[in-house]
DNA sequence: TGTTTACTACGAAATTATTCGTAGACGACT
DNA sequence: AGTCGTCTACGAATAATTTCGTAGTAAACA
């Protein structure tokens, strides 16, 4: 399942965060940008019937928090990047990523140990 | 600028075969899916609108071509992916790409390659 | 020359995504 | 009880994307 942009929006605090009510998300949406309660509502609340958030109904408010996992969903856009802009070549996107020169020496550290473990003829 | 899906579809087609006409893009497309030769045609003429295709009116028909390269396409893609799913943090969808082990031997050791190249304190 | 075929142009339907207004319910507070 | 603030539900406008039908034009051909 692809989320949309605003819908990602939404996971992304929601994964922040932790559980939220509908006034949480929108006051954390609001830091970024221009974006009316109600339509935070509606989004959530479609969200919900696809599937992608589950709801407490508590008090007054309910409390909404994400099915999927950030790292599902993260899996989920980059194998569709890969497939859509790439030709299927993860590699060529982990070059385009590597080329933009954003990651630190720690980060960098990390890939490097992460290449050692990976055995390609498993 | 970030191109659709349906155009990023059509860029794939031109990237690779170089210079077309809306039928060989049509041809191309109808290997993977069903499409209308209309629907192709269209989306091509609104791509030459927003300036993401040039054409040159030959004979009968046009021939169009793609006004931005793969890999710049590539870049804008990536960077919004990093922004809006991985919370800024490149080295996070790296790890995500390598991990599903989809990359051949060679493919690491040239990103092996990359990495001592870079120097994050430049 | 008349018919078929291949093309472009264009309008508009269909679909999906985003946005918000309005209404109704419920609790808190006076 | 009456009013205010906050919440959900819901309809619907708007926008963006994808889709295709129809019409017109011109080359190719019988």
């Amino acid at each position: 399942m692809k989320p949309t942009d605003a819908e990602l929006e939404i996971l992304q605090v929601l994964w922040q965060k932790g559980p939220c009510t509908v006034r949480q998300v929108h006051d954390e949406l609001m830091q970024n940008r221009e974006i009316g309660y109600t339509t935070a509502l509606k989004l959530m609340q479609i969200m919900h019937e696809k599937g992608l958030l589950s709801r407490a109904e508590d008090n007054r408010s309910h409390t909404y928090s994400a099915n999927i996992t950030e790292e599902d969903t993260q899996r989920t856009l980059v194998d569709r990047l890969v497939e859509t802009a790439f030709r299927g070549s993860a590699s060529k996107l982990v070059m385009q990523a590597l080329g933009q020169g954003k990651a630190s020496r720690e980060e960098l550290d990390e890939i490097r140990q992460l290449l050692n473990q990976i055995n390609p003829d498993a």
